[in-house]
DNA sequence: GTAGCATTCAACCCAATGGTTAACTGTAGC
DNA sequence: GCTACAGTTAACCATTGGGTTGAATGCTAC
């Protein structure tokens, strides 16, 4: 889970990219639940975040651990510093280079 | 730019959910690019790529400078700042609560 | 075994994605 | 004007996404 594949990449970024999965992100942060827990604050359906619930799995995000009738959901924040990673890396990279173009636009004299 | 409402949080994440728009922004961030010159290394056509600069755009990843008969695109750091931000905090947040906890289960094999 | 609860699966619906090709809209240059 | 080039839009297709309802699974308790 250091590095990434694109794979990889692409579950977790489109994993993040809902609303109500990164709601259930952020409760999950709070404590551990089950999926019932889990799904009580939104206006869907059970199965609607089951599937939810699939797609935070498959990108690693969460992981789960049966305990009888019920299951434990809990956060994987490995994956979360993966992603995290990969935006800082870019993000730092992109505004070195910019600060760059910009103290040159602006007339900085060190060319 | 700051704070990101849900809305432009899906639109980041969902951009950055695909290899070949990732890898649109890699190059990007080595120069601003024109359209044609982004869509060269890719084997899908110019309109394919045409769309996915499209998605770019929306979640405010890169913007566009009309120069004459051609585009100038290039990157927006800023918003993916906000994306790391956001990573981060969560990130953050989520290994402080979990730490003892994994010390407890696992030993520390962080990266 | 039966009842009941927690959760998933199956089948469906409809909207959105990512791709194509072909037509269209500038803009530059002759 | 006409041609060529840069890029977008339109129309289409197949796949995926997120939602539903209802049946099925799996576990616990009686």
């Amino acid at each position: 889970m250091v590095n990434c594949s694109a794979t990889e990449l692409d579950n977790i970024f489109h994993a993040l990219s809902d609303t109500t999965r990164r709601s259930i992100l952020r409760d999950l942060a709070k404590r551990e639940r089950t999926v019932g827990e889990i799904a009580k604050p939104y206006d869907v359906s059970l199965a609607a975040v089951s599937k939810h619930l699939k797609v935070l799995e498959r990108a690693d995000l969460i992981s789960r651990e049966k305990r009888g009738s019920f299951q434990i959901v809990r956060l994987n924040p490995a994956t979360l510093r993966s992603a995290e990673r990969w935006l800082a890396y870019y993000e730092k990279f992109w505004t070195r280079r910019l600060d760059a173009l910009q103290d040159m636009l602006e007339g900085n004299e060190d060319e």
